[in-house]
DNA sequence: TACATTTAGTTGCATACGCAACCATATTTT
DNA sequence: AAAATATGGTTGCGTATGCAACTAAATGTA
């Protein structure tokens, strides 16, 4: 009963983390990157800000893990003309061909997740960990809200 | 459709840290410290080897999330009479009376989490959750099961 | 226009975690 | 009993992540 849902979730989330590793290890990067690079690949030319509010992460997470797919060799940064301070995301020829393959990893972890599962068993998974992710984003987003106004 | 159920938990695994960071702090652990004391204080005097297999981590996280307890004052390492390797892991006075305020700490974590479910999506979402573990757990295990027997 | 505030992004720091290599003790094999 | 193997635990290393403090550019206000 105590610490059902944080529990599982963590235990899946490193186990994921672990294989995702493992299955990206030949193409030099790691989990992390994965939520980025589908991002950048749905939308050639985003910027860093978007990618963070729409990642749900802090920005210097961002920062690294682009940093990390520059270095690998997957997009480069370019600055926005319109505004000097901001960078925009763009794909490689290499980011571009390593859709198929990362699409498929991913397809296959979902395999792996759901094993079992009905299909409606699958679409209630998933509504029920949107939910949960609005929740728990929406408490700390409230509870960052109150330390800033103490400040008044 | 892409990658749903792992950024999902990502997210969702991320902001519990955050939260629950924030509630431990007063007490000098962090999230990482919970399920090792929660096993604790449910099997005082269990060693670590156990610990380790009954969370899922990696002995190392074992060791040092250890280690973090007994520095923080809530548990004390006693060697295994029976096995001059092991140790088992007993509560101090002080790891006595956190009991309430952890176990608190947990059930508002698990109300924030499933605000707005029904009772029976509750139940729904922590088998969910349960399949969804075995399903990574039992993969791994199996790639890591290949990987070693490769060295034949 | 000058000053204050906000915003995009970076960096230092602390925490966490898995893996591989390692040590020491226990157990199994021959 | 000696040698080989397995087991409990630790440490170094690489990666990831949030927070706080910071820089520089943009926006708002006086």
């Amino acid at each position: 009963m105590i610490q059902s849902f944080g529990r599982q979730i963590s235990t899946i989330y490193q186990n994921i983390t672990i294989h995702l590793d493992a299955q990206l290890k030949p193409y030099q990067i790691g989990t992390a990157q994965v939520s980025f690079l589908v991002a950048i690949l749905q939308h050639d030319g985003i910027n860093q800000e978007t990618l963070t509010s729409t990642s749900h992460v802090d920005k210097s997470t961002t920062t690294r893990s682009i940093a990390k797919l520059e270095k690998a060799g997957y997009i480069t940064r370019k600055k926005d003309p319109n505004d000097n301070r901001a960078y925009k995301i763009y794909l490689t020829k290499k980011g571009r061909n390593i859709e198929p393959k990362l699409y498929n990893i991913l397809k296959q972890l979902n395999e792996i997740l759901s094993e079992g599962l009905t299909q409606t068993e699958k679409s209630a998974f998933e509504q029920l960990l949107e939910k949960t992710e609005q929740n728990i984003l929406a408490q700390n987003k409230k509870t960052k809200g109150a330390t800033h106004e103490s400040s008044n």
